[in-house]
DNA sequence: CTAAATACCTGATGGC
DNA sequence: TGCCATCAGGTATTTA
């Protein structure tokens, strides 16, 4: 399940390999993602991979005609493998490089996607009504106030709004509500001045956190059945219902927010 | 405008 | 052992 954390990790993993990096070929094999995969595609063949970025939870590969935007879904995921290895169940579409490696992009339940565009990327609408990086300067106590205002919606779902700030998926929503102290259900717009820029710290801990436990890992990213380190990580509340509080021991609560299962102390959380 | 529901998809899991 | 039902999850889009 790719949180922010992990689009990072593959982000770091795959650079090395692809940036300056010609491609050979693109191989698609299963067009039907989220969005068809458009034909235009085509255009990244003999293009060079000039960078890797990541904006939000979209990986951004760079060539001099245009940008090729990829997005893992729930359960997509990225590996480098040899030019000879062959292609397993789900594994979508590839990218062949000059190094004799390719890109393969795998993805079971095909929630992610890969679109082409030859705009600037920030023009894209995928792109542009996102809100700010939930690690930049622009993600701050003050802005997240200012969203929460006359807001009746649960505060989870509001951290996960993208529009609000990128990068917050399920799992993190409930683990930083925790370290805040915050019930997930409350209405936004009851949250003070100071539970926002509490709760945006926290956010900004758990998600930097996690990047570096993706770290660890990142030497095997070739190995692909290396698991991301994040999810070794101890989480507090997340997938913990009915076991004890790690602070307090009172019985860890599940409870469905807008079709989400939400984790959080009855105790810790007020 | 906001908020909630819906759609997309497969694999894992649980009940019978 | 098999089969059906349920659930998980990111996010754009549709509906209210």
């Amino acid at each position: 399940m790719p949180e922010l954390p992990e689009v990072e990790t593959t982000r770091r993993g795959i650079r090395p390999y692809v940036k300056e990096q010609r491609v050979t070929k693109v191989v698609i094999r299963q067009p039907k993602l989220r969005w068809p995969i458009p034909e235009s595609i085509y255009t990244l063949q003999d293009q060079m991979i000039l960078d890797v970025q990541r904006r939000s939870k979209y990986l951004l590969l760079n060539s001099p005609k245009g940008t090729a935007i990829i997005h893992l879904g729930m359960s997509g995921s990225l590996r480098i493998t040899e030019a000879d290895e062959a292609p397993r169940k789900h594994d979508h579409f590839d990218f062949s490089m000059e190094n004799n490696k390719i890109l393969r992009y795998h993805d079971p339940r095909r929630f992610g996607a890969l679109l082409w565009t030859e705009e600037p990327i920030a023009t894209h609408p995928l792109i542009t009504t996102l809100g700010p990086e939930p690690l930049s300067t622009q993600f701050d106590g003050k802005h997240l106030f200012k969203a929460t205002r006359k807001r009746r919606i649960a505060i989870k779902n509001l951290i996960m709004n993208s529009h609000i700030v990128v990068g917050v998926g399920n799992i993190y929503a409930s683990e930083s509500l925790f370290l805040a102290g915050i019930r997930p259900g409350i209405a936004a717009g009851r949250l003070t001045q100071q539970q926002c820029h509490h709760l945006c710290e926290h956010i900004k801990a758990v998600l930097s956190r996690a990047i570096t436990q993706g770290g660890t890992t990142l030497k095997d990213f070739v190995n692909p059945d290396s698991t991301p380190g994040y999810f070794a990580q101890s989480l507090n509340v997340y997938g913990r219902t009915g076991q004890p509080c790690l602070r307090c021991d009172t019985p860890i609560k599940q409870k469905q927010i807008a079709q989400r299962s939400s984790f959080y102390c009855p105790q810790c959380q007020q």
